[in-house]
DNA sequence: ATGATATTGTTTCCTTGTCAACAATAAAAA
DNA sequence: TTTTTATTGTTGACAAGGAAACAATATCAT
């Protein structure tokens, strides 16, 4: 096996595996919640203005996915939606009492998650780190322009039909 | 935002751009086979004697889902079931002609796309390349063993109910 | 200003996966 | 051996998410 490959194998693996773990935990504090709301909480309480769009890009999933999520937790009461006196299409969540209660429990959470991987951290020098992020940067900017030109190439197949 | 953060965040950002770029391509190549289904291949061809429960846990999927989809897949002929003379329990799967097409198609495309990535590792020296993977390592070394303690906690608790 | 195009959010239908209960078999304990 | 426990695979009810069609609004080109 390759470079390459252990690398994409090694991302894939940790990241699965942190998710179970942290989901498991999660799903046992904070019940009555699933962890797609609890993203969403995350995501709404550190953006201002999200809309249905902006949270569907940011989790790689669609508008309608996100629309019926965020029909649920309004009706839940965790977060409410609001609009802006110049635009009458887009439609704006921010969080309610409720809403910010969980998401202080999340990031709680989220601090124990830290504590509990410290180890992990611990002897990795600023070099090693930095040359680990520079790595990501690239890749990611990397992986960006691709899906880019896959958006153009869609576009264009559909163009012809 | 601290390292633990940006490295955890690269890499789930890493994944996600990495699986929803393949994915597409994939299902644009292998068009009637899923994902899943693709993985499944991918998987039965790399392991003798694969079974339901060992797909589960490779996949982070349920039995019950793996059950379903190699039923499909059955159905498909795209796999085909055996078991062995000692044991009436165990279903183990292997790829039947047409799934080692499909294979053959898919190992091609993941060749395609190391292709396509290839300029992202160039510039690795070999130096960081040990350093990541090494971290990489410890990394899940870790999260295994918080699941299992997950595991035995689980246990627990059930015995108490 | 007006007509064409793009964006935003919603809904319906469908697929995929989870959960929980289950039967069949295997493994372990008595 | 017999009994108990664990493992394996399956099913049905359900929930989450995707795809596509849609209406409403905004943006752009002319």
């Amino acid at each position: 096996m390759n470079k390459e490959e252990q690398i994409i194998i090694g991302f894939r693996d940790i990241y699965n595996k942190l998710v179970w773990l942290n989901k498991f935990k999660m799903e046992d504090s904070l019940k009555g919640y699933t962890s797609s709301e609890v993203h969403c909480i995350e995501y709404i309480s550190s953006n201002v203005d999200s809309n249905v769009t902006k949270l569907a890009e940011s989790f790689y999933m669609t508008r309608g996915a996100i629309s019926k999520l965020t029909k649920k937790m309004v009706e839940k009461g965790i977060i409410e939606s609001y609009q802006k006196p110049d635009n009458k299409k887009e439609i704006y969540f921010r969080l309610t009492e409720q809403g910010n209660a969980i998401n202080k429990i999340h990031e709680d959470l989220h601090d124990e998650f830290q504590a509990r991987d410290k180890a992990v951290f611990e002897d990795i020098t600023e070099a090693q780190f930095d040359s680990m992020l520079s790595f990501m940067e690239k890749y990611r900017r990397h992986l960006d322009t691709e899906i880019k030109k896959q958006g153009v190439n869609i576009t264009n197949r559909n163009d012809l039909e």
